[in-house]
DNA sequence: TCGCCAATTGCCACTGAGTGGCACACTCGG
DNA sequence: CCGAGTGTGCCACTCAGTGGCAATTGGCGA
């Protein structure tokens, strides 16, 4: 067969993913904070030490899938070419990549259970929230070094790469909430969405939209700043 | 003297402000990690109990005079005036209220000294990003309340809270990295500082500033999005 | 000034996450 | 088949956070 790998290494993802699938069962049913790492180990018939030599956490194991996803966009940054463009387009195309680049079976199952995991518990939210942040600390790193970014301290730069972050986590978020299957087809054109509201977001007014849902004249956008007319793809992400 | 409140608030609030300075005293000379809350306790003079009715966690003894700051936001936000404008101009106004409404002796330097435990230590830095994200929800219903924000689940909206956040934290960042003294004055200079940064942020170019800090030619802001001149202020800005 | 009521506090025991140490078992190489 | 080395299980431990209950203390009427 393809036993490539040597075997041990086989082994250790078993491992691995025996864990994924038990949490997320077990946790989508009875709740992330009523399940004990003891239940969990048991049910995956691993010891708890060995549970922490392969998550760091007990909210990591619930959002490994989605980590998966992040590490496959820092890979397309290391290895995408470097055209001098827009910072948010070059992340948001290295976030497709990512998408992309997701093979394992059943992963976008997971990255919507898990994301469903994250809505409804804190703590994994606010691992969520903050794993992104760490994330996107290490693309401005990447960026400084492969993509020529030379101010990667600047208030600007920081303010795109939140910017980045927050579309990102609202199509993603978006996606996990949709009733019927959530595919990577999908997934692609909800974050593209997201990252073309970006502009249009900066001018909402706070009386937006008392008529605004799929309406025409909707979405009160102050055209001072931002005049990207590209506020029919945000309308129409609207739910 | 001002004996005002019944004098069994008066303690409760004693406690709380032993515990604050005790906990920012403990946690800055040794690091968050390495004081455990036994010993805070033992040093403030309260029980572990105690502690707990007083924070909901060893994270938040450390980041209250922060919330303080947001709930003050906030509490400008219920009272504030509500006219039809961008959303983001409102929250940054509402933070201003909120930064201008510290009244409590020395808030400034606990706050500094707040912000530098976020960015020392991991756990209080997911924290506060929890907090704000939890926050900004807040914020969001009351707009939808009081001001007229027909739709709080655009994504638009919510990428522009996100926004919100996002300059919030960068300014707050560069204020509390002040060598000298950081005082309220700079605190609100800094603000308006990020705020008017984030349009130039959606433009900004992987290649930008080879030569941008503190150039006239700099900014390889591209034109092509938002087009608000104000560039000279985000630049400014940089360090 | 005394004493009752209610809120607050302290103490104790407990759960559950996460870690270090050590012995055992397994894989891989010869 | 046998050593070297890595991975795993078990045990004991620290520390954050919680619930229960008794003791204390302030508020307040008599």
């Amino acid at each position: 067969m393809s036993a490539r790998p040597p075997l041990r290494e086989r082994r250790k993802q078993r491992t691995r993913e025996v864990l994924v699938e038990s949490a997320l069962d077990l946790f989508g049913r009875r709740g992330f904070d009523n399940v004990t790492l003891d239940e969990l180990c048991d049910t995956a018939e691993v010891s708890k030490r060995t549970f922490f030599r392969t998550f760091a956490s007990k909210e990591q194991v619930a959002m490994s899938t989605y980590e998966d996803l992040w590490a496959a966009a820092l890979q397309s940054l290391e290895t995408a070419p470097t055209v001098e463009r827009p910072l948010i387009d070059v992340m948001r195309d290295s976030l497709l990549a990512g998408i992309g680049a997701m093979t394992s079976e059943g992963w976008a199952d997971r990255l919507r259970r898990s994301i469903h995991l994250s809505t409804a518990s804190p703590a994994v939210e606010a691992h969520c929230l903050y794993f992104c942040h760490r994330t996107t600390q290490a693309a401005l790193a990447v960026l400084e070094r492969r993509h020529g970014l030379a101010a990667p301290h600047d208030v600007r730069v920081l303010l795109a790469m939140d910017i980045v972050v927050a579309a990102h986590q609202r199509s993603i978020a978006r996606w996990a909430a949709r009733d019927g299957i959530a595919d990577r087809a999908l997934l692609t054109a909800d974050t593209r969405a997201a990252f073309e509201a970006v502009g249009p977001s900066l001018a909402i007014t706070t009386t937006i939209t008392a008529t605004a849902r799929n309406d025409k004249a909707d979405t009160a956008v102050d055209a001072r700043k931002t005049a990207t007319p590209d506020d029919r793809a945000a309308a129409a992400f609207d739910h």
